[in-house]
DNA sequence: AGCACGCCGACT
DNA sequence: GTCGGCGTGCTC
């Protein structure tokens, strides 16, 4: 028999892709590729995904090792995931073996423990030596090497052990354990029947003779721009219904703050049990459970945020991004994928078809229908022929100058008035929590900041305590100023907290509730609310983007978003969009139902553009506007943006290592001519310099599109060789 | 990621 | 002269 090597992917950093390993065993290449499996590398032992069979290697055979062991029964990664994951090795610079570890849940993964076992108890001089040995014989003779770095803390430790090995005193052993024991019995919430469709309207007839046309040919991308209950999830529902009758299977994902819920009653009410449920909050179990569904399948309807897009779905007729303009769908650990991207190669590779749903799409997914890359389908109308609610935009600096210093206009106010008086329900928006956001000594001028990060200390009023929402530090708050000890101490910038003190002050009679993270955090009181406002129980729903995304609340009338400039503020070149995006879905909650709705935003910049333009709820005119400042100032998707992160606890180094990096990359640019075709920005410290005790300085490149594959790889070199960097290519944002 | 190899400061 | 610091680079 010819001799066979197995190309195993391992998930090391900075290393190469695959590594060759001889096949011992006599078993078909098929039941190989994509196989799980345990290999040696260097001194230990590890998991690798067997990713190609070759009958050669590219290095001395007697270099090569054996594959120690072939986990499962059959191969877990299907070829079109491994080409999926080649994609993106390449795509975001991760290793191999990163992308086919983020493709299975985590309790996919063998524990390999490395033991040590005490073979005869050899008489040894060196200290070391004999405390191992010692410790060995404690143990009846053998140790989890974990276990003894613990008793012998010294750091040559392995190099003493190889000593012992090779005088034949220990020898080696290894346990190879699975993550999760599978389960046959999973608890499975009781899930209602089919529910029966609704009658489409002409717009969402065009939308689903489109997709329906696209899932039986196996091709086409489509973005879905429906305005806020233009019935967009219809559309979905009678597409991934197309797809299941002519047996394909379709993956939705939403994002993770949506994934309510009510979000997945929608699903299951009309597919039952076909129906997989994938989010962050399953346990270990759960997810390991639902995924084994999936790959065996049991479930024909996948519905979950991000990760839910390597769902292991065999036949692949359709995915559904909802909201696809949202950050979650970037992921912040490596590999830093995009699952929109993610999403559209599958589909290439799988034959599925893609359907991206926003009522603001990202300036990228636009542009993108508008070269042509995929088509756009337009549903201008809401669903029950209302009109979308009437916009107001207060212009707070006239607010000053009548003499009114609270966080309320004149206009918001009388609005409030005016509904519950009528016995209508109101939302007020604030996307910041707490109190104040700001405390500083009126004396002295000292602002509390966190002794970790480099950021103002939030009051929440209900504790009585200032935290850090970046790292969770909490204090007391301080009776005089910890510096000058003056008793005056002033409170700036409003949160939702306050937001509902000053309502109740001045409404005494409202029924006022306040939802963001710190009202939900406990189990059930997500739902509770809810029904509290449903039930028509509150006057006045206050909160942050958690009330804006995706909820449903129809007898709500009136909007307030109290400070529309806090998003436009952000240094970033995403703040105008996140605005637009923002104020309008904020709005969309206002006159879902009979009556009609208003909104009142307020903000220092009435004349900006991205609120002008979701005053009179125009995208176009926002999409215009904004691409041609992309374009001047050669963003995306104009433009490609790596983004190197240094951070570390000595920020010294961390300056001279950034310092290097840029002079680095001034040089390489420079020989290889990209001088026009780059731009770096900094290097600079971080918008948030020190955060959770690191410090966080960053280097920008603009990279032109058509460059980039030449120099991607070099760069991601030069990062490799400097510890403290990390580099993130399309970053959802600069912070 | 680990771990080894390798070249410069402070110790027996 | 050696011990050990962690910078650089390899692991099939
Ligand atoms: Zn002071
Ligand atoms: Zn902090």
């Amino acid at each position: 028999m010819k001799p066979r090597f197995a190309s195993v992917a391992l998930n090391v950093p900075a290393g190469s892709d695959t590594y060759s390993y001889k096949i011992v065993d006599d078993i078909s290449d098929d039941m190989l590729i994509g196989r799980r499996a345990v290999v040696m590398l260097g001194n230990r032992l590890m998991e690798g995904y067997i990713v190609d069979i070759t009958d050669h290697a590219d290095i001395e055979e007697d270099k090569i090792k054996p594959v120690e062991a072939l986990l499962d029964k059959e191969p877990i990664f299907t070829k079109a995931m491994l080409e999926l994951a080649f994609w993106m090795k390449e795509q975001y610079l991760c290793p191999l073996g990163a992308a086919l570890a983020c493709m299975l849940p985590p309790g996919v993964k063998a524990r390999i423990q490395k033991m040590i076992v005490l073979l005869n108890e050899a008489d040894v001089i060196d200290n070391t030596k004999s405390l191992i040995i010692n410790a060995l014989r404690d143990n009846k003779g053998r140790m989890a090497l974990n276990a003894l770095k613990k008793v012998v803390p010294v750091k040559n430790i392995s190099s003493v052990l190889a000593e012992l090995e090779r005088d034949g005193v220990i020898a080696y052993e290894y346990t190879v354990k699975e993550s999760v024991r599978i389960k046959d019995s999973y608890n499975e919430a009781a899930v209602s029947g089919s529910i029966s469709t609704v009658r489409p309207v002409q717009q969402q007839l065009q939308a689903i003779t489109a997709i329906n046309k696209a899932v039986d040919e196996g091709e086409g991308a489509f973005l879905l721009h429906g305005v806020t209950g233009s019935g967009k999830t219809e559309v979905y529902l009678q597409a991934i219904q197309h797809a299941m009758d002519i047996g394909k299977d379709a993956i939705v994902l939403v994002p993770e703050i949506s994934l309510t819920p009510q979000m997945v009653a929608l699903f299951t009410a009309r597919f039952g049990s076909s129906v997989a449920v994938w989010h962050s909050r399953l346990s270990m179990g759960e997810k390991y459970a639902q995924w084994w569904r999936i790959k065996n399948g049991q479930a024909q309807v996948v519905v979950g945020a991000r990760s839910a897009v390597f769902a292991p779905v065999q036949r692949l007729g359709l995915i559904v991004l909802d909201e696809e303009q949202e950050s979650s769908y970037k992921s912040d650990m490596t590999p830093k994928y995009d699952a929109r991207e993610v999403a559209k190669r599958r589909c290439d590779i799988e034959a599925g078809v893609l359907v991206l749903g926003s009522a603001t799409p990202s300036l990228e997914t636009y542009y993108a229908a508008g070269k042509g890359d995929m088509r756009l389908l337009v549903m201008p109308d809401r669903i029950n022929g209302k009109p979308l609610p009437h916009v107001d935009i207060v212009d707070m600096r006239q607010e000053i100058a009548y003499g009114n210093k609270s966080i309320f206009s004149r206009k918001l106010l009388k609005a409030v008035a005016y509904n519950l008086k009528a016995g209508q329900q109101s939302i007020l928006f604030m996307n910041r929590r707490g109190f104040s956001t700001f405390v500083s000594c009126r004396n002295c001028g000292l602002v509390m900041k966190c002794p970790h990060c480099d950021i103002s200390l939030v009051y929440h009023s209900d504790k009585g305590q200032l935290q850090c929402h970046y790292c969770g530090y909490k204090i007391a708050v301080p009776k005089v100023c910890p510096k000058c000890k003056s008793p005056y101490i002033r409170y700036f910038g409003a949160g939702t907290q306050r937001i509902e003190h000053d309502v109740k002050q001045i409404f005494p009679h409202a029924r006022v509730v306040r939802m963001d993270t710190d009202t939900v955090t406990k189990k059930n009181a997500h739902r509770d609310i809810l029904r509290l406002v449903w039930r028509h129980e509150v006057d006045i729903l206050v909160g942050t983007q958690m009330i804006a995304k995706g909820l449903d609340f129809p007898e709500v009338t009136l909007v307030g978003v109290v400070a529309a400039d806090t998003a436009l503020n952000i240094p970033d070149f995403r703040s105008a969009e996140d605005t637009f995006q923002l104020v309008t879905q904020v709005a969309g909650r206002a006159g879902r139902a009979a009556k009609p709705g208003m909104v009142i935003v307020q903000t220092y910049q009435p004349e900006h553009y991205s609120l002008q333009a979701a005053v009179k709820h125009d995208y176009e005119s926002f999409y215009r506007q904004e691409i041609e400042i992309r374009e001047r100032l050669k963003y995306p998707p104009f433009s490609n943006i790596v983004k190197i992160s240094l951070s570390g606890k000595h920020l010294p180094d961390i300056i001279k290592a950034a310092e290097d990096m840029a002079g680095e990359l001034h040089c390489y640019l420079n020989n290889m001519c990209y001088n026009n075709d780059v731009e770096i920005l900094g290097p600079s410290p971080a918008p948030m310099e020190k955060i959770k005790d690191e410090y966080r300085w960053q280097i920008i490149l603009k990279v032109d599109v058509h460059i980039m594959d030449d120099i991607k790889y070099d760069i991601k070199r030069m990062v490799d060789r400097y510890s403290c960097a990390s580099m993130d290519i399309n970053p959802y944002s600069m912070l």
